[in-house]
DNA sequence: CTTACGGCCTGGGTGC
DNA sequence: TGCACCCAGGCCGTAA
């Protein structure tokens, strides 16, 4: 699954070995995921990769096209749940589910892998800012400490939901939303409105800290992330909570539970992150 | 407008 | 060996 971190490992992977590159040829299996296969086909031999940028879970190549007129586009994927984008030799066996194969100029292929096939490749005119991008919220590593607090300060949403809501910010999944409040110690159902100044601060700070972290071990590889050279990440290995439902609490030792919120399995520390009042509904 | 929730997409893993 | 079921993230429709 992803995230902001994996995302970010993957684009800095690619930027190492994709830009000034063109590609050659371009190859489609299942295309579903795909918002115009022909129009992928058509337009992207030729094309020279400018450059490599992460948009909160997006990736996009920026792609110059030099017949005559230069024309500049760029391509957007979402990687979804289980996708995974490298560069390899061609002759090196094909993963199953590889559904994209991009011949680059160098001898080399960029392979897009999608079990789920969750994920999402289109094109991107340069003027055409899409919906889906544009409205997307500040990226949670750019964000300062007083527009962040104000950000969540401003809404009634329980906290866990501001912090997987992309257009609050963008790059935060449900990995990271836990690791994040355990980090601060704040219960995934509080509302954002009434999070004190103090707590938010201490949520900013672990937010960014986590992400961080998360970045300098390369991801979090949970069934199905790889790098864009294949390899594993690591920050698995320091997850506090998530899907450790029934072991101890690193800080405190008391058994991490697990709920729904927002529709996501969260798991939180019991005693760490102490559950808000409940509050009597107006009839 | 904001929030909550259910359903949908797909297929690997699990449990019987 | 089979098979029903769950679940993941993003998005959309609906209702309050």
């Amino acid at each position: 699954m992803p995230e902001l971190p994996e995302v970010e490992t993957i684009a800095r992977g690619l930027r190492a070995v994709l830009p000034g590159r063109r590609i050659v040829g371009v190859r489609l299996g299942k295309t579903d995921f795909i918002d115009d296969p022909a129009e992928i086909e058509r337009r992207l031999p030729g094309a020279k990769i400018r450059a490599v940028r992460r948009h909160g879970k997006y990736l996009l190549l920026d792609l110059e096209s030099t017949n005559g007129n230069h024309h500049a586009s760029s391509l957007l994927i979402h990687l979804g749940m289980t996708g995974r984008l490298t560069t390899s030799d061609p002759a090196e066996p094909v993963p199953a589910h590889t559904h994209v194969f991009f011949a680059l100029d160098n001898g080399r292929e960029l392979r897009y892998t999608d079990v789920r096939r969750f994920g999402r490749m289109g094109l991107l005119d340069e003027a055409s800012h899409e919906k889906s991008l544009d409205s997307l919220g500040l990226d949670p590593l750019e964000i300062s400490e007083d527009e962040f607090t104000a950000l969540m300060k401003a809404r009634r949403a329980r906290i866990k939901a501001l912090l997987l809501d992309q257009h609050v910010l963008r790059g935060i999944g449900n990995i990271y939303a836990d690791e994040s409040l355990w980090r601060a110690r704040i219960h995934p159902m509080r509302l954002g409105a009434r999070l004190s100044l103090e707590e938010l601060r201490r949520l900013y700070r672990a937010v960014r800290d986590v992400l961080n972290d998360a970045i300098r071990l390369r991801g979090s590889s949970i069934a199905d992330y790889v790098d864009s050279e294949g390899n594993l990440g690591g920050f698995q290995r320091r997850h506090r909570v998530y899907q450790r439902f029934g072991k101890k609490c690193f800080r405190c030792g008391a058994a991490i539970e697990r709920t729904i919120v927002a529709g996501r399995t969260s798991h939180f520390c019991p005693r760490c992150q102490p559950a808000p009042r409940l509050r009597r509904k107006r009839h």
